[in-house]
This record gives structure tokens, sequence and C-alpha cells, in this order.
DNA sequence: GACGCTCTGTGAACAGCGTTCAAAATACCG
DNA sequence: CGGTATTTTGAACGCTGTTCACAGAGCGTC
């Protein structure tokens, strides 16, 4: 009858997850995980260092779950034998924005999730999670012909997806109006098509001198 | 010998921004706001109805400043003779990253940030400020010869101040290696030239069926 | 000066939070 | 079954934001 220790971590996540979905990285309490998953406070605490750890396992899940999603959307137009550049990054792009969607009490919980710690500084498994997307998105630039050697198209991939999340993360911070998802779009799509049309015509790379941070 | 009151609130605004720039959004306690300015608990709630309103009355005065440091960037170019697009965006960019790398505590609060409160849906003071942030960059955008029109130039103009807005973040999520400012510059040099060149060669609203979400 | 009135400043008190840890309960094993 | 190791527990600690009955300061009037 007794779960797991394993299970009882999952059903935890399960929890925190809803918590966090409905009322933010506030919203997660150790009593009240406690209470729903039908143990005690210190139980939590022997799965879990602390709820940062917990805030920290909801929000790898999702981006697992991004990741997914995004390679599912790509195989799905391997499967159309859509090639063209700019429809792929769109799918990216739209996989993205439903993703964020579908989350809308978790995802700003895992933008500002603060994990700077006194952990080593090297990668962990977060960035491993996040450096995935980045080569989704990659793979996709790659297919392009566009004269970027692997440094540079990593730098395009983490720009445009930087870019993308920065367009989505501005129109939810600002008034919830119905019609902020459909300016999103807009602006996901006025950036894509620039972006492709610029690589095309080389803009990028194609200064050396106007730095000046 | 007393403080007015507006006077106290400043001083009550100027110890919070220390507060939230040295430890975040969770520093900022008002017990230790109450010590520093030499009042009680009671007082601080005499001031501001709620640690909210302390918060978002420092964004504000960090996103009035931070329109006053891009426009004096645009006011030196302009002393300057530089017309050229390009470069004043990047200017622009470049004040943003600056800013943002003055204040390392209190922007990740800026943006994190929740003020989704019962408070009417119409825009209030906190999105003026955006708005004329965008506006500095609309006006920008407008000195640029592209075939946009009012409405679709205020489009590019948040797209692109997003963008810029996701380029710092995501860095800055990311571990804070101090190579990390310079691979935010090379993401913000490669986004505006492509998006420069993007816009000049036409890559914007040059699609109209491609929508699918 | 003394009174009444208003208004502001005060800080003890309250409810709630994350987290700990001695003790109780359970599990395991010879 | 006895003894030991492990897990679970929830009261307790220190901290938080916020409140509110009260003390005190200012002020016009008699």
């Amino acid at each position: 009858m007794a779960l797991d220790k394993e299970e009882m971590s999952e059903k935890v996540l399960a929890i925190a997850e809803v918590l966090l979905n409905e009322g933010g990285a506030g919203n997660l309490k150790a009593r009240t995980i406690a209470e729903q998953a039908g143990i005690s406070v210190g139980s939590v605490y022997n799965l879990f260092a602390d709820l940062d750890e917990v805030h920290r396992a909801v929000n790898m899940r999702l981006l697992d779950r991004l990741g997914a999603t995004g390679l599912a959307a790509m195989a799905d137009l391997e499967r159309q034998g859509v090639t063209d550049v700019q429809h792929r990054i769109l799918a990216m792009a739209a996989a993205y924005v439903q993703f964020v969607e579908a989350h809308p009490g978790s995802w700003p919980a895992v933008l500002a999730f603060n994990r700077r710690r006194a952990t080593r500084p090297g990668p962990d498994a977060y960035d491993a999670l996040l450096d995935a997307l980045f080569d989704i998105v990659a793979g996709v630039l790659k297919a392009g012909d566009f004269g970027l050697d692997d440094k540079r198209r990593a730098l395009a991939a983490r720009t445009l997806w930087s870019s993308v999340h920065g367009i989505v993360t501005s129109g939810y911070v600002a008034n919830s109006d119905s019609r902020q998802a459909e300016e999103i779009w807009q602006q996901v799509e006025l950036l894509v098509g620039v972006f492709v049309k610029g690589l095309e015509h080389g803009g990028a790379f194609a200064h050396a001198e106007t730095k000046s941070a």
C-alpha cells in the first residue's frame, strides 16, 4: 500500500506542479504539499532538501517536456515533407508559445527561478536541458543554407531562442488582454521573417568595428 | 529636523533600491527598511500600502532612469551627427545592456515582479513607462527608411525591444561566467544586424498564410 | 496653560512561512 | 522474539508581512 520513495517523489512533484501553475512560486508551500500528498512536512524534507529543490525539479520536468514537444513538432513537419527553414522555425516558435500558454502559472516561475547557489559553477542538469533546446534550434538552422560555421550557428540559435523567449515573456508580463496572444504571435512572425531574411542576405557578422561596450 | 512625508518616502525608496540590488526581491524586508530609515515598521505601512507597492515604485524609478539613459544616448549620437539606423539601434541596445549590468541585483527583480493584481485592467503608470521605452525605439526606426506604417513600426519596435530584452535576461539567467557579458553583446549585435538587414529586404510582413496557431 | 480634537508614529501581537530534530513508529534481520 | 537501523512525524524555532490599539505630537480655542 505504501508508495515507493521514487513514486512518492513523483507524487510530490505532480502536486507541486499544480500548485505552481495555480498560484506561481508563492503558492508552493511545504505544508500544502504534505497535506495533499498525505504525508507530514518532515517527510517532504526527507525526499527533497528544500522547496528550492522541488521547484527546480518541476522546472526541469517542464523544460524536458518542452523539448519533447519541439522535437515532436519537427517530426511532424518532416513527415509532411516540409523542409522550408522559415516554416520549421515558425513551427518551433509556435510550439514554444503554445507551451507557455498551456502553463500560464508555472512558466513565469520557471523564468523567475533564480538558481544562483553555492553549487559548482560548472554546467548542471538544468543547463543541459537548456542546451538541448538550443541544439534543436541549431539543427533547424543547419538545414538552411546560410554561410554559418558551427560556432556562429550556435550563436544564432541562442539569439533566436532568446529573442522568441523575450517576446513571449514581455507579452505575458504585460496586461493579459485576450488580444495579447495575437500580438505575441505577430511579433514572433516578424522576428522569424526578419531573422531568416537577414541571415540570407548576410546581415549577421558583417560588421567588426561597431562594438563599443 | 523631521523629514517631510514625501522626503521620507524617497528615503525609503532609496533604501529599498539598495536592498533589492544587494539581495533581490527576497531581501526587501519591512523591518530592515524601518531600521535603516530610522522609523518603525508601522510607519513604513503608513507611507506605502504594502511591500509590493514599494517594489513597484522602485521598479518604476528604474524604468524611468533607463528611459532617460536611452534618450541621452540618442542625443549623444545626434550631437555627433550619427544617423545610421543600425548604429543608433546598437547604441540603444548598449544602453540597455549597460543599465542591466549596472543593476545586477535589482533588474531580475524588475522582470520577475508580477504586477497581476485586482487593479483595473486599463493601462497604468507602469505600462506608460514601458510604452515610453517602446516609443524611443520606434522613433529610431522611423529614421530608417523601411516601408513601415506607424502600426507596423510600433510592432517592429516592440519586437526588437523584447528580443534584446530576452537576450539579456537569458544571458543573466545562465551561469554568471565573466565571458557571459561578451556573448550577450555578440547576440545583440547579431540580432540588430539581422533585424536591420531583414527590414531592408522586406523580410517582415511578406507572408500571410503561414499562421497556424 | 488647559482642554479637546485630529492625526501620525509606534511596536507588540498575530498568522503564516521554511526548516529542524528529538522522539515515536516502523522495518528489517539474526 | 529482541535488537538495531531506518523512516516518519509534528511540535517548536526563528523569521516573515501585516495589523491595530494606544501613546504622543501638533494645533486651534477658551
